[in-house]
DNA sequence: AGCCTTTGACCAGCG
DNA sequence: TCGCTGGTCAAAGGC
C-alpha cells in the first residue's frame, strides 16, 4: 500500500531572471518569485521596518537574549507605517495576491512557519504570541526580526510548522479590518475567536478559499501528538496514499465527545500534522496539564479565560486554533454539522470536504488559477536579496507530490524556507 | 484494573 | 460491479 505513483507530470513556471518584489506584488504580472524573493517581500527590509521601532530590531540583534515570544511580542506590537498601508492595500486587494505576506501564501496550508522547540502547541498558544502566523511575520516583522525568528528555531532541533490556512486568511481579514492592532495586544485566545468571528463577518469572501483547514503542523511525539490538554485516545492508523508519512486517528475520550483528529507524521516523527474534526462539547479535562507538568497556575488562568469567554468547547492550543477556524468558517455557531469535519460554508462544489487530509491541495486546485512554480537550475546564490543561499536540503512535502527545497543562508545560523509550489494557471 | 496503542479486518464512498 | 482508498472497528497486548 506505500507503493506511490509517481508524481505527475506538472506544468512549470520557470524562474523569470529577476522579478522585483513590486512585479510579484502588484498582482499584474505571473511572474514567479523565487523563494528569497519571496521571503524579502514577506519581511521587509530592515529600512523600512526599523522605522517601526527599536524594540524588535534589538531583539533580533540579541536574538540570543530574546526569547523567541518576546521577539514576537515585541515585533508585533509596532507594525510598521509602511505595513500598515500594505495590509490596507491588501485588504483591498484581495487575499489571493494584493499582498506579500499572503499573495506568495500557496491556498492553503503553506504558511510555514517554525516555533521553537520547548514550546509546545499549548505553551505557543498560551503565550502573548499567539497571535503569531505567518502572514503577520510579514506585517509586523523586520526582515531581521524574522531572520532572528527563524534563526531561533533553526539552531534549535526539530522542527515546528504550523500550516493552517485559516492563519493567512484570518490575517487577511484582519488586516482589511483595522483588527491588526487588536491582534497585536490580545490577550487570550477568547479575545482572538471573538476576533475572528467578527472577521468572518466582514470579511466572509476572504475566507472562502481557505476557510476549511484546521490543519496545521506540530511536532510531536508519535505517541502524543500535540498535547492540546484533551485527552485522546488512537483508534487507528494508516498509511495513506501519497504519503509516506502514517496517519493516525484519534478520538476524544470524553465520553460522547465527537471531536477526532487525524495525525500524521515524518517518518522522524518531527513533523506532524493535524486535522481536527468536530468540536468539543465538554470542558478541557482540568488536570491533565497539571500531570503533564504544566504550571497549575497557567491552567487555572486558562480555565479563568474560558469561562470568562464563554467559550466552551473552543480552547487554545490547537482547539484555539480549530475552534477559531470554524468560528471563520461559520461552523461553530450553533450545533455542530454533524460531524463538521469544518465544512466550509456552504462550499458546494466541493465534495464536502470528505477529504479534509487533501485540503491543501483541494484548496489549491479550488481557488486558483496562480500556479506559481518556482523551479530553480542552480543551488546556489538563487537570487540577488543580498543574502547567500544554498540548497541544504529537499524533502517532499506532504500534500506536494514534488520536492520542497530548503535554503540556508549562507552566513550564521541557517535559515529555513521552503519552496512552495502554487497551483493554478496553467 | 483501566487506559492506551497496535494492527489486521471491515466498511463505505468514489471513479 | 469492481478495485482503490480512507476511515473505523475491535481484539490483543502493553504500560
Amino acid at each position: 500500500m506505500s507503493a506511490r505513483p509517481p508524481p505527475p507530470p506538472r506544468p512549470r513556471l520557470s524562474l523569470p531572471p529577476r522579478s522585483t518584489g513590486e512585479s510579484l506584488f502588484s498582482g499584474t504580472g505571473d511572474a514567479s518569485p523565487g523563494p528569497l524573493t519571496l521571503a524579502s517581500a514577506l519581511f521587509p527590509s530592515d529600512a523600512d521596518a526599523d522605522a517601526g521601532g527599536g524594540g524588535g530590531g534589538g531583539a533580533s540583534s540579541g536574538a540570543g537574549a530574546t526569547s523567541f515570544t518576546q521577539l514576537l511580542i515585541g515585533s508585533l506590537s509596532q507594525p510598521p507605517p509602511h505595513q500598515q498601508q500594505q495590509q490596507q492595500e491588501r485588504g483591498r486587494g484581495g487575499v489571493a495576491r494584493a499582498g506579500p505576506a499572503l499573495s506568495v501564501a500557496p491556498p492553503a496550508g503553506a504558511a510555514v512557519f517554525t516555533v521553537p522547540p520547548g514550546l509546545s502547541p499549548s505553551g505557543f498558544f498560551d503565550s502573548p504570541g499567539l497571535i503569531f502566523s505567518p502572514a503577520m511575520g510579514g506585517f509586523g516583522m523586520s526582515h531581521q526580526q524574522a531572520l532572528a525568528q527563524v534563526t531561533a528555531q533553526a539552531s534549535h532541533s526539530p522542527l515546528r510548522m504550523f500550516d493552517h490556512t485559516e492563519q493567512t486568511s484570518f490575517s487577511a481579514a484582519a488586516t482589511s479590518s483595522g483588527a491588526l492592532q487588536n491582534m497585536s495586544s490580545a490577550a487570550n485566545v477568547a479575545e482572538m475567536s471573538e476576533m475572528a468571528t467578527t472577521i468572518s463577518n466582514n470579511e466572509h469572501a476572504a475566507f472562502q478559499s481557505a476557510e476549511a483547514s484546521h490543519r496545521y503542523q506540530v511536532p510531536a511525539p508519535v505517541d502524543k501528538p500535540a498535547d492540546d490538554g484533551y485527552n485522546w485516545r488512537k483508534y487507528g492508523q494508516k498509511v495513506v496514499k501519497g504519503s509516506d508519512c502514517p496517519r493516525s486517528y484519534y478520538k476524544c475520550t470524553h465520553p460522547s465527545c465527537p471531536v477526532k483528529k487525524k495525525v500524521e507524521h515524518a517518518e522522524d516523527g518531527q513533523i506532524s500534522e493535524i486535522i481536527y474534526k468536530g468540536k468539543h462539547n465538554h470542558q478541557r479535562p482540568p488536570n491533565k496539564r497539571a500531570k503533564d507538568g504544566s504550571s497549575l497556575a497557567a491552567e487555572q488562568n486558562e480555565q479563568s479565560n474560558d469561562t470568562a469567554s464563554g467559550l466552551s468547547g473552543v480552547r487554545r492550543d490547537q482547539e484555539a486554533v480549530y475552534g477559531m477556524s470554524e468560528q471563520l468558517s461559520g461552523l461553530s455557531d450553533g450545533d455542530d454539522k454533524d460531524d463538521g469535519e469544518s465544512r466550509p460554508n456552504e462550499a458546494d462544489d466541493r465534495e464536502s470536504d470528505c477529504k479534509r487530509r487533501n485540503i491543501q491541495i483541494s484548496s489549491q486546485k479550488a481557488l486558483t488559477e496562480s500556479k506559481i512554480i518556482v523551479q530553480t537550475t542552480s543551488e546556489v546564490d538563487l537570487l540577488d536579496d543580498g543574502y547567500r543561499w544554498r540548497k541544504y536540503g529537499q524533502k517532499v512535502v506532504k500534500g506536494n507530490p514534488h520536492p520542497s527545497d530548503q535554503f540556508g543562508s549562507g552566513v550564521g545560523p541557517y535559515i529555513r524556507w521552503s519552496i512552495f509550489r502554487i497551483e493554478g494557471r496553467g
